[in-house]
DNA sequence: CATGAATGAGTATTCATTCAT
DNA sequence: TATGAATGAATACTCATTCAT
């Protein structure tokens, strides 16, 4: 509220733009190897004078992480929550997350994945609450699915991690200007997880758009 | 004989020791943020002790990466290789390449997940070709696969990521102390996998044994 | 404006200090034996300090000669160049250079004449280069005064090194607070020089004096 | 005399090849540019190797010091002291001289040249004693021409610095492969110095051959 | 004689951060 | 807001030298 609101969000129409910028630098060079010199000439500040907009290295990357967890709520578990169909919703949350990484905020989401290990003690905990709660809805999407559909002998926590990893891992090879769509990869990963999760395996009604 | 043996394998019997440690830190801290000091004080050496052995930082994450690359042409590619059934390869493959990851020498393997743009020039080219030899060897079993079994409508190199993905990111997770033992966890992901890949669903004859 | 500021030469009003100092300290313990922090120290600034006015030591280095070599552009061959008489050229190359070598900033000039090897690639050829057209300028003049004086036997480029050579030596043992004065020196270094070539031996009216 | 006789010069048949290879190196580089590292490699030894034979870096500079002012004894003063004639005496020395520096261990005579301010203490003054008894003696043979011949208006002492400064400086710049003769060279820096400091022009019965 | 291993001190350089203006 | 100047601490790496074997 007042002048030294560099932690709320108030009033500094910079940050926006400091932080998808850091956070391209992040995904490029990695946090450690990025320095506050190249954050500030990329964006034509001085080093001091991106002083002003934040408070430190290490609070502009949680910073980064708590935006990126914000997307994800915000572009994907808020449209998947409101549908009621658990299988349906599990489509919906595939297609979504995959979007997410693949289009939307493509460095934010890609810090989160990465650097892992660069925040320490309460900013830490923070933040793996916050990947916890994603994890317990994917998990209870399944749990549910499962109820449905006692054929599947999936554990809902191991296919959880299992979705997670599939998606996950696209940042490191998946090439959106090579030869494999993202409705293509979309459409493949749900039919992969779906099948072998033991639901339905035929298309479903939702074929996959990437909705925009 | 010469000061140049630090290149070649023969005759420096701390190497083993000093791969292993400083993978260990490099897991534990990351690359950049694991100084050379750390690692010769791990070891019980002086920095400059440390240099007797090695070249510079990025050749030693070198050696881990070659080392850990080895183990898994060893201890993967090649017990899978000798197999005939492609069906058969597959879920040894899986089997094989979850207890790498999670048993021996955790650490390399590790580094060689997450130190992905660490790398650079000559070194980074080598180690990604050694990469795509194992993706292709993959794809190359899935396809054998795709041909036996027109049911399925993966392609060989989506589902190839995909795996890759969900038992490389057991590292971000995975705890062997927790409640599902390595044999759970690769029997579920087989089945997940094969299932969704469009393999026969049936438990194969092979019950996943953590054979050591 | 920016932090590229330190090649251009505008608005950083410590660098001809910088350039001073680790000259004299070059000139007293040799480049390679003056640390960082010697030169640091004596500009009364921490190492890091000096690092916000330069961009390495070879840069220093390279910055001191460039120095020097506008200095002897300046103060020798732009006075020197004035005049039209090839003899009288030569006497007062050869005062101004002494006078150059002896009084004014010293140390960069030494820095110059000691400091050969320590250049490498572009920066070595660039200087070279300002040397050679330095060379030159001396062997046209002698070449002039051979023409006007079929006398001497002595070749141009010969000539130009033993004068080069005599002058340039000084730095290595010529106490300016021992008996022999600036003005004696030059007067003899003028005559042995003029009377071996070949030319007048007689005093010329331009009688030495250290003009300042 | 015992097996310690490391400082002296009995019983150790590798000494000579050291002073070499060290000397080649310290001229190539620098002495504090060149590590024990190089040396030792460069002679095919261990740098444990290299230390049985001499005591340390700054010895090894002092020996090849002493080395090089042993030549020049040898070379340079021994066969002109035998001469009687000053003018005579003065031609020789410049011819040897020149091709002490240019032929016969020109890496050693290069290293007195320019590593001046490298040795300390006790070390510096031996060494500088042994210079200054050099200069007196070329001090000494200018003196005895301008008693002879008082024609020649130049102080022996700046005679004897000039000289040596043409004929030093010559490590600088002469090409021995370059388009000048090592014999024409010599002639003609005979001729300016003599005629220079005012002693017969004409050239001497001696015309240099570069006697071997 | 020779060596592999080791070290204490030092080197140039970088970095996140601060502060007077 | 912005900046130029500055810093303390750290970083990867090197070096002359030693010593048990």
């Amino acid at each position: 509220m007042t002048d030294k609101s560099k932690e709320a969000a108030g009033g500094d129409s910079r940050r926006p733009e400091i932080f998808h910028v850091a956070a391209r630098l992040f995904h490029e060079k990695g946090f450690a190897q990025t320095s506050m010199s190249d954050i500030s000439a990329a964006l034509g500040l001085t080093k001091a004078g991106l002083y002003h907009h934040i408070l430190s290295k290490e609070q502009l990357l949680l910073a980064i992480f708590n935006y990126g967890l914000d997307l994800l709520e915000r572009e994907v578990v808020q449209p998947v929550a409101e549908i009621s169909d658990p299988e349906e919703k599990l489509r919906r949350l595939i297609q979504k997350h995959i979007q997410l990484i693949l289009q939307k905020r493509f460095h934010e989401i890609t810090v989160i994945l990465h650097e892992n290990r660069t925040l320490h003690g309460k900013s830490l905990d923070q933040i793996n609450q916050r990947k916890k709660k994603y994890i317990r809805f994917l998990e209870n999407i399944l749990a549910d699915i499962a109820r449905k559909n006692p054929r599947g002998k999936i554990q809902p926590k191991l296919g959880a991690f299992a979705l997670l990893g599939m998606i996950n891992w696209l940042y490191q090879w998946y090439n959106p200007r090579g030869p494999v769509s993202q409705d293509e990869l979309t459409e493949q990963f749900t039919e992969l997880f779906l099948r072998g999760y033991g639901t339905g395996g035929a298309a479903s009604p939702s074929s996959p758009r990437a909705a925009r």
